[in-house]
DNA sequence: CTCGTGACTCCCG
DNA sequence: TCGGGAGCCACGA
């Protein structure tokens, strides 16, 4: 049973434990299609306030916030460092311990 | 229905 | 090593 792209990265979104975070890119690649990092990142924007999705635990590739607002980037950090996370100097996730795999939950279901 | 844009990522020069 | 361009799909108007 394939669902819609949409449907997988919101359900992949709202499996996302506490404390850590993942990628655009990844979780389009969990759900089907690893170019789909903008839809990704478009579902978000769009579905995060009226799914309640925990948006704020996604980041691009680099680990770090890409969001072009910089008050909702701010509001980002904030989030993730109340769960636990902590970044670098450079403003980085460190993936070694805050990286959560979405391929590991998708055939959990 | 069609067009435009986007919180990304990868490949090539 | 670093920079720029192209690709992809979905949602909103």
């Amino acid at each position: 049973m394939v669902q819609s792209f949409t449907i997988k990265v919101k359900d992949i979104l709202r499996r996302i434990p506490p404390g850590k975070v993942t990628t655009y890119g990844l979780v389009a690649a969990a759900a089907g299609d690893y170019r789909g990092a903008r839809q990704v990142a478009r579902i978000l924007h769009s579905s995060s306030e009226k799914d309640k999705l925990p948006w704020h635990r996604v980041v691009n590739r680099e680990g770090k916030i890409s969001i072009c607002s910089p008050e909702w980037n701010q509001i980002q950090r904030n989030l993730l460092e109340k769960e636990g996370i902590i970044f670098s100097k450079n403003d980085k996730i460190d993936f070694q311990k805050f990286l959560w795999n979405p391929a590991a939950v998708l055939f959990d279901v």
